[in-house]
DNA sequence: TAAAAATAGTTAGCTAGACAACTAAAATTA
DNA sequence: TAATTTTAGTTGTCTAGCTAACTATTTTTA
């Protein structure tokens, strides 16, 4: 059966997460989807950083982050600014507005974690990563 | 860091996975989805049943099973009967080609679970149900 | 240095997931 | 039985993921 299946419990379980992860941002009333925050998270990290650097992080592909990376401007949380050294590449940075969002963030993104991550010791918790790392690893050649 | 994140790891993992078996299929020449198969598997375990059973079965909202079947059908792998007690719903079975077709896929589709999981015990199959089984009841009420 | 190849990012077109709003039929209930 | 509510499915709109094809620079190499 299907819905036995280790990968179908995989997916569904990524889509329980997004979902859930959605409604808390949605009853906060903040206009970011959770795809967005990550991106927004990268570049948080990595000033300056450009839209390559980013895919690399989140492993996806250019014309998504250039949406993401567009709505994120469009919405004013960060700034996109050419390179003087290389104007093929764009230099992102977290706005004030960007700035502030992230803080009032934390603690709802620590909140949506500790929600699915409850009763989860840390052995299951090492144990899982390594059972996802060795997957995709198996995947991967 | 996003990237040590058990969400973030069972979201890539389960890209992952989407990627490799899609390849596949596409190496095979196979005109078909990892998603349209999986609607196509419900309906080839219960013949003659609806959009909600599948919906359930996945669960899926009515929209994405509605198009997902539409897909099916338009390229003739299931038949869309109206039912007779009850005109709203349409009763769905599995057409010849694609009876064919998913005789054909069995191995495929088995290569691509074995590929994932292979050098994985029957002791961490348990393990990672389990554990995403948990996430998911943390998230649902 | 001129031509070719690589790189950063965008645009277009498709499927899927999510939500809201809808149609039409069936079941409830007043 | 007439009015209300529920149910099955569809349509529209948005975001994201993926592929392919494109522009415009920068780097390589012949």
């Amino acid at each position: 059966m299907i819905y036995d299946n280790i990968y179908f419990q995989i997916e569904l379980t990524a889509r329980k997460i997004r979902q859930y992860g959605q409604n808390i941002l949605r009853s906060h009333g903040i206009d970011i989807t959770i795809e967005q925050w990550l991106v927004l998270n990268v570049i948080n990290d990595n000033e300056a950083t450009n839209q390559i650097y980013i895919g690399e992080k989140l492993v996806k592909d250019k014309p998504t982050i250039s949406r993401m990376v567009n709505q994120l401007d469009k919405k004013g949380f960060i700034l996109k600014i050419s390179s003087s050294s290389d104007s093929r590449q764009v230099a992102l940075s977290i706005s004030k507005k960007g700035k502030t969002l992230i803080h009032n963030l934390q603690p709802i993104i620590e909140g949506i974690r500790l929600k699915g991550l409850q009763e989860l010791s840390e052995q299951e918790n090492q144990t899982i990563k390594s059972i996802l790392n060795k997957i995709q690893k198996n995947l991967d050649n």
